[in-house]
DNA sequence: CGTGTATGTGTACGTCGTAGGAGTCGTCCT
DNA sequence: AGGACGACTCCTACGACGTACACATACACG
């Protein structure tokens, strides 16, 4: 808002910015947006500048290199996710309906920022542990605190955090991915293209591409993790087959 | 090998490839031979030329952008799963035990090509369903198959096909997350890098790091493999918890 | 009012994906 | 055998990228 300034236009440096002083929340913001709104590909340190109404050097304030950024947008994500969960209570609450809750909004985070999804594989897989956003590891310490505060051992715990974990991203990544082919078309056969699966060489998949169309939904993520949790709540490990 | 060519050291074009005419199988093997040598972010073209020596546009003949490369080589994974799974029999097992063994092997491919894993959630997230390449779509079919034929309805094996392939992807992405912050360090604790976690803010996850170093291994896989097929074997969705 | 520190600019370098066209090869037809 | 064709590779060039370095400017504080 209107600074007091001379009436000179004197503004160079730090009237920049568009909306004023640049910081990391605005940048990470603006990233987040960005990608949200043209993909991944578009978030380039030129583009987001612009996007800024500043030179892509200005950046570098902010996040030492490009890969540092896109981990800020890890961090973003997460921090979105904590905001979400400080919203809707859970006081009281058991250890399951704890993690249930955490995924449901981990799940919704992910939904409302699909593009951003692919970076909490690649990115999550180029940081040591301790090297993590800190909101990364404040959930890490949620997931784990609601475990061991229910009594389970170290050893179930961490078998559980896994799979809690693992499930969680395989779930949100295989939700999210594309089965339209041509989006134009309104027949549905035609709009997944099944006419290019060869009926006899995948038959099944091609009478059940309909039906993997529909999305799973937050039940179908609730589903599984109870699964999950009830098959690995006692002995670890269940007696691998052969 | 000696080809009867003349004695005139002519050879411009075709002797090209540093072991004779070049094509895709060898564009692909080459390619992911070096991104499991130095990473995803050493593959360009230029660079995989240079390594089939060969200038950088001779590979367009191959593959119509790097894009499309990037897909040839989830592809590839998808060939040595096939290659694999074709080598370990599994004639007559029931389709629990099917499943099993293509997690396992996929599992084996994914830790023989860590650096390549992440292109399975990238790429897989960019393509529409009947667009994978053809390997992927088999594999679709080999878990589908063996799914109804067990006698499954659609419902439950499209449920359960999710999940398979979910929690495949969650787990072998989580079992790659780098622990580990200076490699150079004996002491474990400090080899994690565990003075980095604040013992106030983060007291359970710093207890449970060193055990969450540990790698899950393909029994932890199994484990939550056969956890989620139990649970969802029956009514497709068990009630999610009130 | 002068000065130091934080912040944004400008320019430049090397690398990337890839378009266009020119060169060179093996192959097959005559 | 000759010649034309199609497949393959090379060469050059362009615009965009990440980012190093030096400079300019603005604000805070004496």
């Amino acid at each position: 808002m209107a600074n007091g300034r001379g009436p000179r236009e004197a503004r160079r440096a730090s009237d920049r910015g568009r909306y004023g002083r640049l910081n990391r929340e605005r940048v990470l913001a603006s990233a987040l947006e960005l990608v949200d709104r043209e993909g991944l590909s578009a978030l380039s340190m030129r583009r987001l500048g612009t996007e800024l109404g500043v030179e892509a050097m200005a950046l570098y304030r902010y996040a030492p290199s490009k890969d540092s950024l896109l981990d800020g947008l890890v961090e973003a994500l997460y921090l979105e996710l904590e905001e979400q969960l400080a919203a809707d209570g859970g006081a009281g609450e058991d250890w399951r309906a704890g993690l249930h809750r955490i995924a449901r909004a981990t799940y919704d985070v992910c939904l409302t920022h699909p593009q951003a999804v692919p970076l909490l594989a690649t990115r999550l897989l180029a940081v040591p542990l301790v090297r993590r956003p800190p909101a990364v590891l404040r959930d890490h310490e949620r997931v784990l605190a609601l475990l061991r505060g229910a009594g389970f051992g170290q050893e179930a715990a961490v078998g559980m955090f896994r799979a809690f974990t693992a499930w969680l991203l395989g779930y949100v990544s295989v939700e999210l991915r594309p089965v339209v082919d041509n989006p134009d078309e309104t027949e549905p056969a035609f709009r997944l293209g099944l006419h290019r699966l060869s009926p006899k060489e995948l038959p099944t998949l091609r009478e059940t591409a309909a039906a993997l169309a529909e999305p799973g939904g937050p039940e179908g993520l609730a589903a599984g993790l109870d699964a999950l949790l009830d098959g690995l709540k006692d002995g670890s490990p269940p007696a691998a087959s052969g």
